[in-house]
RNA sequence: CGGGGUGUAGCGUAGCCUGGUUAAUCGCGCCUGGUUUGGGACCAGGAGAUCAUAAGUUCAAAUCUUAUCACCCCGACCA
């Protein structure tokens, strides 16, 4: 899919469209829906892990970030900052009003560390405070120089969790539950098939100790997109924030912490993931309206059909929506919905009254059924859309493993990624001037280290030995 | 910030080089009426644009000149 095309179809399907300002993206509501599965099914999944949803505010003060500049050396960038707090009118323009300059800048936030930590030394004394385990689901803003629907947006929607701990035992076997919370929404709510490691250092989240990632490739073009991030935050921020509590001996020491976030980049990777020639292929799981009803002509016994299988349908929870505006033709409408990337769509028309059956079309192989109408049809259409769910990750893992490669020197990467984009991996002696030798050279980066093996391979750019094996990438 | 490009209706565009009944072409979409309706229907009619903004050249500017602004693509930045 080339970038119009990828436009095109997040205009056509009303997913988003742009705003006014450079970078910032209107969601519309049937891409706020595709947002919001994800977040009711995610929302259950971190429940089910003892987290709870709070909320911080939007303006962090720019001391804070002082703080954390003397300690952990960070120099926020592509931040918003809040200067003034009023207009005035100069030759019948606004201007701003220089009089009313802030004391102290506000920062928009560009992610809560900052915010949650300063606040948490109120909140943590005892050891029986710990773990706190919270999560937000909020907008942030990186005011980026280029951008991308969804992939990369100066305005984002995301969740973000934190979680502080009284060991780094504690906090490091939190980042294993919470790679399974990521792979399970992945895999088994979105269809997206990945690959995961550690980021390299100057990839690493600044103020974190390591950054875990997840990756994955685009369908046509092969290029990488990041799915999520865990940081572990180590004792960083207990130090800059001065989070301590006292332990069960009585003495008081410091905490440990993760932070984590997937964001509604989600949606443009299962666009560019799930497509066709037709348009969309939604997983079912997270289809804003997984059935489209269709009825050919305006008819009583048709209207009668509908009426039963609403009812089952709203039974057995499968979300659909019935098209009855006859002044379209149908094949309008089926190239519509198709393009939605609907699962499945249920024509009823003459033909189908006098079998007392209805059509089904599935979105990934357009195959047909005709399923007789009686209370049992939710069991085969609940099967169709699983099977679709399954079908769809199936195909995009193998899409991913073929354009996976491993190469063993410099000369024979450059030589493959030529012809082709995707996921190259290899071996990897650490350097960060290499590593940005490579980018400069190729535009490909390090998305993320896999693996250390006990043999030691040379690593394919300094030839120096190595047990580290990497995947390289490029990105959007 | 460097290099390139583009601004004409809700969207996509023609016209610009060579200024003049062109206050603007065509397609999609929208509205009204009718005929249609099993994979993007057709006919008839209609609404919608101070041609990005400002200044200049000229009898005359969408068209030429200058400035400004916005956006897009390629780099640096990046969930």
């Amino acid at each position: 899919m080339d970038d119009k095309r990828y436009i095109d179809l997040i205009k056509s399907t009303n997913i988003a469209d742009y705003s006014d300002i450079k970078g910032i993206i209107i969601i519309k509501p049937y891409g706020y829906s595709i947002w919001n599965n994800i977040k009711i099914i995610f929302d259950k999944i971190l429940i089910k892990n003892k987290y709870n949803n709070l909320y911080f505010p939007l303006l962090i003060s720019k001391k804070l970030f002082q703080l954390e500049y003397k300690t952990l050396n960070i120099i926020p960038k592509e931040c918003a900052i809040v200067t003034h707090s009023r207009f005035k009118i100069n030759n019948n323009k606004l201007i701003v009003d220089k009089k009313s300059k802030l004391n102290e800048e506000l920062i928009i936030r560009p992610t809560s560390e900052t915010v949650i930590w300063s606040t948490l030394k109120r909140w943590i004394q005892s050891y029986r405070d710990l773990p706190k385990l919270i999560n937000q689901w909020c907008n942030v803003i990186r005011l980026e120089m280029r951008n991308k629907f969804f992939i990369r947006n100066s305005e984002f929607l995301w969740q973000e969790g934190h979680s502080i701990h009284s060991s780094k035992k504690e906090a490091l076997l939190e980042i294993k539950k919470v790679k399974k919370m990521y792979k399970k929404i992945l895999k088994n709510y979105l269809c997206i098939p990945f690959i995961t490691g550690y980021k390299t250092f100057k990839e690493t989240f600044l103020g974190a100790k390591f950054t875990y990632s997840f990756e994955t490739i685009t369908k046509e073009k092969g290029k990488s997109i990041q799915l999520a991030t865990i940081h572990y935050l180590s004792n960083n921020f207990s130090k800059v924030y001065n989070v301590k509590y006292t332990n069960i001996m009585g003495k008081r020491v410091c905490t440990w912490g993760t932070s984590w976030g997937i964001s509604t980049r989600l949606i443009g990777a299962i666009i560019m993931i799930h497509n066709d020639k037709k348009g969309l292929i939604l997983p079912p799981k997270i289809a804003p309206i997984q059935i489209i009803i269709l009825p050919l002509i305006d008819n009583y016994k048709i209207k009668r059909i509908i009426i039963y299988l609403k009812d089952i349908l709203k039974k057995s929870n499968i979300t659909f929506e019935i098209d009855d505006n006859f002044n379209i033709t149908p094949g309008k409408k089926f190239y519509k919905y198709d393009n939605m990337g609907i699962p499945i769509k249920l024509i009823i028309g003459i033909n189908e009254i006098r079998n007392n059956t209805v059509e089904l079309i599935r979105r990934d192989t357009f195959q047909k059924y005709y399923l007789y109408i009686n209370n049992n049809i939710y069991i085969k259409i609940l099967k169709i859309l699983n099977s679709i769910q399954k079908r769809i990750y199936i195909f995009a893992k193998k899409r991913m493993r073929t354009k996976t490669y491993f190469v063993k020197s410099f000369k024979s990467f450059i030589k493959k990624i030529n012809r082709n984009c995707g996921f190259y991996a290899t071996y990897w002696y650490s350097n960060s001037k290499n590593e940005l030798t490579i980018q400069k050279l190729t535009q490909y980066t390090i998305r993320c280290i896999i693996k250390k093996s006990n043999k030691k391979h040379k690593c394919f750019f300094s030839n120096k030995y190595t047990n580290t094996k990497i995947i390289l990438g490029k990105s959007y």
